[in-house]
DNA sequence: AAGTGGTCTAGACCACTAC
DNA sequence: TAGTGGTCTAGACCACTTA
């Protein structure tokens, strides 16, 4: 399979850049890239700039390309850098599995709150599945999700104890891309120290929002709760 | 002013979306765009990435580029629209006026974390600045921030009393335009809850990182350390 | 003055979607 | 098959930083 020229690229950088190649932290200008890679400065270009939006390196007019060290510091477990938004890819974590177990799992009709986030009419029944997440036995998020079953109709036990994104998109050829997401924190409830193995004093970080297909549509609306030890959200902002 | 050519088409395509001018959702096919403008096709593609990572549009491969109904229907969705970065333009709240209250102002050598962070030598000592926010007189936020005496070297307690950000600007035409972000959660501490007026069980809200200006020089390493229940942060993701 | 990233052009061909 | 966005090229010139 050829890969884009672009992607190569990206992916050879990133290497080099965890590698240490770059005692220097900075990278080499786009013209000499061009030459090293044998491709157009634009390709070069258009590999930069994603990892700039990415928050990797950042570009400085008339000085060159720099690495973020935020970027090398930070071995958070939450990255969206997968092929798709779905928590079991992004949840990797040093070889560790991931593992499911499934609290909860039926149909209701929809909140109001429900209605208004997914644009459904209260005759639009959704999914209710809750599920405690593991690296191997160690337990470190509890995730409701909410799925209107006019979407897909034929989930069922053996696909959600998978990836519900992963299986939306081998199955029916729906990508999940987009995401809007509230991160804030929480004391812990009674349950969250049950399941996440949690001290009477420590907190639950909270991640929820609604993910959306490529086209649009509002897919699904998730509340997940971490021990705190395992949220860790990194974002890059900028305005303008 | 001669604007950009690419940014001109954003600015009037954003303003024909909120004007309700695609009725379809749809915007017309970039080769259209390129006809109408009379630029090239890589200029009307380069403003609808941008709009695309704002999240105002989606782009779909083969069917045509759409209008993202959430940005009409919910403006406010997106954090961070201000016109800089500073905690003080961006935590406004229901009309109540922040405060600050400076526990701590010091001229420090920088550690080997902030030379990094910084691109600091050992001799470029920083300013390190502890203040404690409040709104009216409900204190909601510690935040510790180290910023290189070689990037201003007048900073006062007037200054850090206001904004620092908007002083930046104002003064020394510095504007600061991109952040690199880690939100998490940890217990709180004791000076915690006693600044922050939090109980026993109840955690903080951590945001920490660099702020940029806009030329890409690291201008601020930043800990903030929020109640947790003023800590709420937005965001929009999109992958691919 | 030299070097760096930013903008912009004109065009070719590819990959995917809809009909 | 026609139309859409995606990738890629080769090159020109501009804006900014550094020395």
């Amino acid at each position: 399979m050829a890969e884009l020229v672009y992607k190569q690229i990206m992916n050879d950088l990133k290497k080099k850049i965890f590698a240490g190649q770059f005692a220097d932290m900075r990278l080499p200008d786009e013209r000499t890239l061009s030459e090293t890679y044998q491709v157009s400065r634009s390709s070069v270009k258009h590999a930069l700039t994603k990892m700039a939006n990415d928050g990797i390196i950042f570009k400085k007019r008339g000085s060159g390309t720099f690495i973020n060290p935020l970027y090398i510091k930070n071995e958070s477990i939450f990255n969206y850098e997968g092929s798709n938004l779905g928590v079991t890819d992004n949840f990797q974590m040093h070889g560790k599995k991931p593992k499911v177990k499934v609290l909860n799992f039926e149909v209701i009709p929809p909140t109001e709150e429900l209605q208004r986030d997914l644009f459904l009419q209260p005759h639009d029944f959704v999914y209710k599945i809750i599920r405690l997440r593991l690296f191997d036995d160690v337990p470190f998020m509890i995730e409701t999700g909410y799925i209107p079953i006019k979407i897909v109709q034929n989930l069922n036990h053996t696909i959600i104890e998978g990836s519900i994104f992963n299986y939306l998109e081998k199955a029916h050829n729906l990508a999940v891309t987009k995401s809007f997401l509230s991160i804030y924190a929480e004391p812990s409830t009674g349950n969250d120290r049950e399941l996440l193995q949690l001290n009477e004093n420590e907190p639950v970080g909270i991640m929820e929002g609604i993910f959306f297909l490529d086209n649009g549509t509002p897919f699904e609306f998730s509340h997940m709760r971490f021990h705190y030890q395992y949220l860790k959200f990194n974002t890059f902002v900028s305005v303008q």
